[in-house]
DNA sequence: CCGAATCCTGGTAGATACTG
DNA sequence: CAGTATCTACCAGGATTCGG
């Protein structure tokens, strides 16, 4: 199970001969959000086969970037969690996704936007020079899933699942307004009007929102 | 030639199906070096299949990272070079090379050290924050090639090739004193001691090139 | 000699069925 | 639920060949 190596004494090369095979990345990415089961993953990786995804969390685990872990009794489950060394290819997964969100204008036909993805884009969007001093959670509802976003002093924390105490709650009624609005092709005003989202708290929490995800 | 897609809206999943295939990080960390010739290509890459070079170069070229240019008469030869947008994968692959260079102590056997390797390992090691006020050139001869190293007022330009004017050449004799220095192994002290390292200029500034890049 | 294209082989991914 | 098995299709590896 030797991965196919570069010949090459570099970091890169080592970095895509640990998570440069296909699937990879976007298994990391999706753990980034906490401990999954392999059926959480097939769910957030609706293209993955089967065989390759197994593969893969064997690999992942081989190179200890995540373990693999049975849950105590009732639970008859196996969950796989970053260790940290997995966790530190963060930074490496948003420079990537940010370079690659540059050509995201639309989803092309039959294109899954899954919980994990979107956790993603706020997690590349996220400007830590527009925090400042910011203290502020968001609970941002999407339909078929909801994603929280805590900004605490510079730093930003998502986690997927609603928040029990949120400042502004942001509900998307229809269309793509949260897209827009990071997106910047609709302000705060626009999609309020329009009654595309809405909101529970501050409405000055919504400009906030679009000065620390902004593409 | 459409690349194989992975069914998600996310910059990641885009930024995989551009570059995510195997040797096309690698091209791309080598022309961040400038523009360069099928050839040097090879040479840097000894491990790669001619097809595939030519395949991936073709691909970097549809998907506007990258040019093909034949040079003017005399020189009958092609150049490739990255186009601004290639360029600006260069955050992404150092974030990468990083993370993958904490794993990279000895070369494996067989494993090359090219100088492009070596130019990546200097953008990955380069801490900005060790750098303010700081302007500096230096010249790192390693026997096969030699890289100089421009840092002016935070901003770090590595080119492979001599400098003209470098404020401190970093020769090396025998054995490994850049990446001991690098990783810390061993202190400036300790490398002229030994001489396993020849300097020409002010040695003060060996502390530091020790200072600026170390990982 | 440079910059590939071609051909063949073997390995990896994709799709789906199946099982402890 | 968490995988394994199997089959097919495609992609990578390696050597050779070809055209400018």
């Amino acid at each position: 199970m030797a991965t196919r190596e570069y010949g090459q004494f570099c970091g890169l090369a080592r970095a895509m001969e640990m998570v440069g095979e296909r699937w990879s990345m976007l298994i990391v990415r999706d753990l980034l959000n906490g401990p999954r089961r392999y059926t959480d993953l097939r769910r957030g990786l609706p293209a993955i086969p089967t065989n390759i995804l197994s593969n893969r969390l064997k690999q992942l685990e081989e190179a200890g970037l995540a373990t693999r872990r049975a849950l105590p009794h009732p639970e008859r489950a196996v969950v796989y969690e970053l260790t940290d060394y997995g966790r530190d290819l963060e930074p490496a997964l948003i420079a990537l996704g940010r370079w690659g969100a540059r050509t995201l204008t639309e989803p092309r036909p039959g294109e899954a936007i899954t919980a994990e993805s979107v956790a993603m884009s706020f997690r590349t969007s996220y400007r830590p020079e527009a925090a400042y001093g910011t203290t502020a959670i968001f609970e941002v509802r999407m339909g078929d899933f909801t994603i929280n976003l805590q900004v605490t002093g510079g730093a930003l924390a998502v986690a997927i699942g609603p928040h029990p105490a949120p400042d502004l709650v942001i509900e998307r009624l229809h269309g793509h307004p949260v897209r827009e609005l990071m997106s910047g092709s609709k302000t705060p005003a626009d999609v309020l009007a329009e009654g595309s989202v809405h909101i529970k708290g501050d409405p000055a929490l919504l400009d906030r929102f679009v000065r620390l995800f902004h593409f």
